[in-house]
DNA sequence: CAAGGTACCATGCGCCGCATGGTAGTGCCG
DNA sequence: CGGCACTACCATGCGGCGCATGGTACCTTG
């Protein structure tokens, strides 16, 4: 997969990112369950976009919050204890919903930018 | 009891659209100059995005500012007279530079969504 | 035991889409 | 003519979310 590096510094990225980031969350966990330290690299190493966990630990209160997600702590072989995420039934819903939304706002939004 | 508008800044939608609308916007000035009534009807007719004065109003004062736009007063045939907006040369390349920006990261959240 | 990596979290700022509400010009109908 | 609807402009404040900041605590290593 070609790596698209999406630098944080940058505000642009951050308004494009606004209702993307909690379903790109949601979608790294659809697999399998992380925890919140892991989700920072692996959205990074999948996607480019390289979050800081300022950015995260708010967005998954939120998740938590919302019901989309629940957690278990599990101990780590090395470390402070790791709380893992995976997504609830209201999750996976949310997800799939989200799907259609960005096609058709992402078609319209092609169809402007290639008009011309 | 009043009737109470469901506030559409809150809503997926209206997250989705930051950082782009604004682009959106300087897209549709860009083959042809037009005023800000027109330009809602004219972006929901295009793509569907429906907004409002509430919204193009500021969003356009801000662009003004940026100098990505520049205006002209016209008479209208009937009723009051109209601020038609057209694209600068910062403002077209601004929408150039955002189209690479777009492109990256709608495929980073494509591969993601698509994945499963 | 000090330092650094790992892992958690709360809090506040800034931006921008949107709702609200206001002003004014034109045209139509009773 | 008076009133209303439509067009067209605009300023202001709220709310949500990405992000920066800064703090705590566990474990390993020198």
């Amino acid at each position: 997969m070609r790596r698209m590096v999406v630098p944080r510094s940058s505000s642009l990225i951050a308004q494009l990112r606004r209702g993307v980031l909690e379903y790109c969350v949601l979608a790294m966990l659809k697999s399998e369950e992380r925890y919140a330290f892991d989700l920072v690299r692996a959205l990074a190493e999948a996607t480019g976009m390289e979050t800081s966990e300022g950015t995260i630990y708010p967005l998954l209160s939120r998740l938590r919050r919302d019901g989309t997600v629940e957690t278990t702590w599990q101990e780590s072989p090395s470390g402070p204890p790791r709380r893992y995420y995976r997504l609830t039934t209201k999750g996976s819903k949310a997800l799939k919903e989200f799907r259609e939304e960005w096609i058709r706002f992402r078609d319209a939004v092609d169809v402007l930018l290639e008009e011309g």
